[in-house]
DNA sequence: AAAAAAC
């Protein structure tokens, strides 16, 4: 199996180096290689006949020039994904001629500025212009049928139709059965068909038409079950059938300079740059051949890039805080036309390191207010706090949760090991050892240094290993992600960066080689498998460094019908009613407000005294309760939290 | 305490 990957990543770029991607020239994220064509170029098409500029190397045809190291693995080279995809366009001779069935007629360019281009529309004298077919785009866009690296579901699709969906909330509507017609634009449709998505997943049959009614919404849905189509299609749906809005006339457009700034109709914002990247991967599948253009920004990558990328198109924009606050600050882009913003990983984005940035970008710059936009917030944990805090962001708001507690992903098996810190490595070892091949292994730490010293140890011990961590560069980080991807490099190390949102096809074993000492992050983790039905297995290493998450994780496992170790348990009952009795430690109220992590902490909030925030005060009035999923009504009935003391202490906020 | 996120 190791026969003669163990150069691993270090290696491998200094080839990719060597080759001339890179130290030389200013880093191009994937997504725009050889996109900067319309910047220079008019709309029509080059002699070759692609559309594209040439003068760059395709990754694929650097990557046929690397040695071939594993050929059982190469199938799913730069086969999809964000960073997976063949984001290069033209280049490689195999797509130099083009196809008859992509034939594409020269039009005039846009009265907006943009430009027409194979695989996209406009929007012309109030009708929707569809793009032509182009089958070269397509297959880049939606992958090729037969590779083994897209995204498949699995063989417990189906049971997503179990799973309770709760909707609270004034005037929650019909959740819709089908991808069809009304409501869904034909367009859109014919995209998801592309995708091979035949059935809405439970989160999108309720956001679909929840979002078509102009509400907000608070979705709170499992890993892995399609949170990202859950906003995608409603946005662009409506985008589709209603066209552009027109930019405010107020907009300045920048004094002396020609440079227009972008105004974006729908914004949304993730935490870290791949996920980001990932986001806007998944735009580009669904606005194909439309009249919108995705547009992406977020740091580590170069900024002319981004630039020129935004001013072809930005109509929904995907993007990091960083980087879209400075590309303001530059008066490269108004939010002024927000017409939809989405959080996703929404409590991430307002928890202490993100708020202040997020309540800048919304609150700070030229966004219309809540009343003028709808907000979208999507994640797998909605802790209580976070909801309250959530609350400056929303107008009445539906909550939805799809799942109820106790079925973190009951496609994932989760093991533990208790493993002292001296002998992680070997027990490691050991497991990656049995490893059934053919799948990827996710090995989650805590510390970014650890990442290094583990892939560094792993590849010495003549291991397929890379990883990705905050401290390297951009370009390492996408390599790394990719070679993952793509199995070239079947082990990830990863810190926290890894954790929430990226979608991996094929991760079957997620191993918490260092547990987080949040509950939240342990979820998200283990959710990079188990993804659309699919099954996985996560192993976390615990010792009694790890107590600090004890007894979340048991409260966790119990739900999730999940076996418990003994060893376990013991040491709940250590850490519970051992020596230097806790006091009431993080008691009720201190954590996360108990049970209602799942839940609309309005349902709740009343029979919770101390929350601070009794109802209403955000100005909700008639909201509670109403709700379609039933759900008790006004204060303490229902069993959640009714007065005295809440169990379990802990409160833990899966889901 | 650490991680992430702009230059």
């Amino acid at each position: 199996m190791s026969n003669g990957i163990v150069n691993g990543n270090a290696s491998l770029e200094s080839q990719f180096a060597s080759l001339g991607i890179g130290s030389k020239s200013a880093y191009v994220p994937p997504h725009l290689r050889n996109a900067q064509r319309a910047a220079s170029t008019p709309p029509i098409p080059p002699t070759n006949g692609t559309g594209w500029d040439d003068s760059r190397a395709s990754p694929r045809s650097v990557f046929e020039a690397l040695p071939r190291q594993n050929d059982n693995r190469r199938s799913g080279a730069f086969g999809n994904g964000p960073f997976g995809s063949p984001r290069a366009r033209g280049g490689g001779n195999e797509w130099s001629v083009r196809s008859p069935s992509s034939g594409w007629t020269p039009k005039e360019p846009r009265g907006d500025g943009q430009q027409e281009a194979p695989g996209s529309g406009v929007w012309r004298n109030g009708v929707h212009v569809v793009g032509s077919r182009n089958t070269r785009l397509e297959k880049e866009l939606f992958g090729d049928p037969n590779d083994p690296s897209k995204q498949h579901t699995g063989i417990n699709f189906e049971k997503y139709d179990d799973i309770p969906v709760e909707a609270t909330g004034a005037g929650v509507p019909e959740p819709v059965t089908a991808f069809t017609n009304p409501p869904l634009d034909p367009v859109l449709l014919e995209n998801i068909a592309f995708a091979h998505y035949t059935t809405p997943t439970p989160v999108q049959k309720y956001s679909i038409p929840i979002v078509a009614a102009n509400r907000d919404l608070m979705a709170c849905a499992q890993t892995g079950s399609g949170k990202t189509g859950g906003f995608l299609f409603p946005i662009l749906s409506a985008s589709f059938a209603s066209g552009p809005r027109p930019a405010p006339v107020e907009t300045p457009q920048m004094g002396y300079s020609r440079t227009r700034k972008a105004c974006p109709t729908a914004l949304i914002l993730a935490p870290t740059r791949e996920l980001v990247s990932q986001i806007h991967d998944e735009a580009c599948k669904f606005a194909y051949r439309s009249w919108v253009r995705p547009a992406v920004v977020y740091g580590g990558a170069d900024i002319n890039q981004q630039l020129r990328q935004i001013e072809r198109g930005c109509d929904l924009l995907s993007a990091t805080p960083g980087r879209l606050v400075d590309l303001i600050e530059r008066g490269r882009i108004s939010l002024s036309n927000i017409r939809y913003l989405v959080l996703d990983e929404a409590d991430r984005m307002l928890d202490m390191g993100f708020e202040p940035q997020i309540r800048r970008i919304v609150q700070g710059e030229d966004m219309p207010g809540i009343q003028e936009r709808q907000t979208l917030m999507f994640s797998a944990t909605f802790p209580r706090d976070i909801q309250l805090l959530a609350r400056d962001f929303l107008k009445e708001y539906i909550f939805l949760s799809v799942g109820r507690v106790g079925s973190t992903s009951e496609n994932i098996t989760q093991k533990f090991e208790f493993v002292e810190d001296h002998d992680k490595r070997s027990v490691l070892l050991d497991l990656l050892a049995s490893e059934p091949p053919g799948g990827l292994t996710l090995v989650f730490v805590e510390t970014k240094r650890m990442a290094d010293m583990l892939s560094d140890f792993l590849m010495t011990n003549r291991l397929p290993a890379t990883s990705i961590h905050g401290d390297r560069s951009q370009r390492e980080r996408e390599m790394a992600l990719q070679t993952f991807r793509t199995g070239r490099t079947p082990i990830l190390v990863a810190t926290a960066v890894a954790a929430r949102g990226l979608d991996i096809p094929n991760v079957t074993h997620v191993i918490n080689y260092d547990l987080p000492s949040d509950i939240d992050d342990y979820v998200h983790r283990i959710g990079r498998t188990g993804r659309a039905g699919n099954t996985g297995v996560s192993t976390a290493f615990f010792n009694r460094g790890n107590k600090n998450i004890v007894r979340d994780l048991v409260e966790l496992l119990r739900e999730a019908n999940q076996e418990i170790p003994s060893w376990l348990e013991s040491v709940l009952q250590e850490t519970t009613f051992g020596a230097g009795f806790r006091g009431g430690g993080r008691g009720r109220g201190a954590g996360r407000g108990g049970r209602g992590g799942n839940r609309d902490y309005r349902q709740t909030s009343n029979s919770y005294g101390s929350g601070g925030y009794a109802s209403g005060g955000g100005g909700y009035g008639g909201g509670r309760g109403a709700g379609y999923g039933g759900a008790p009504a006004y204060g303490g009935g229902g069993g959640y939290g009714g007065g005295g003391n809440s169990y379990p202490p802990g409160g833990s906020s899966w889901w």
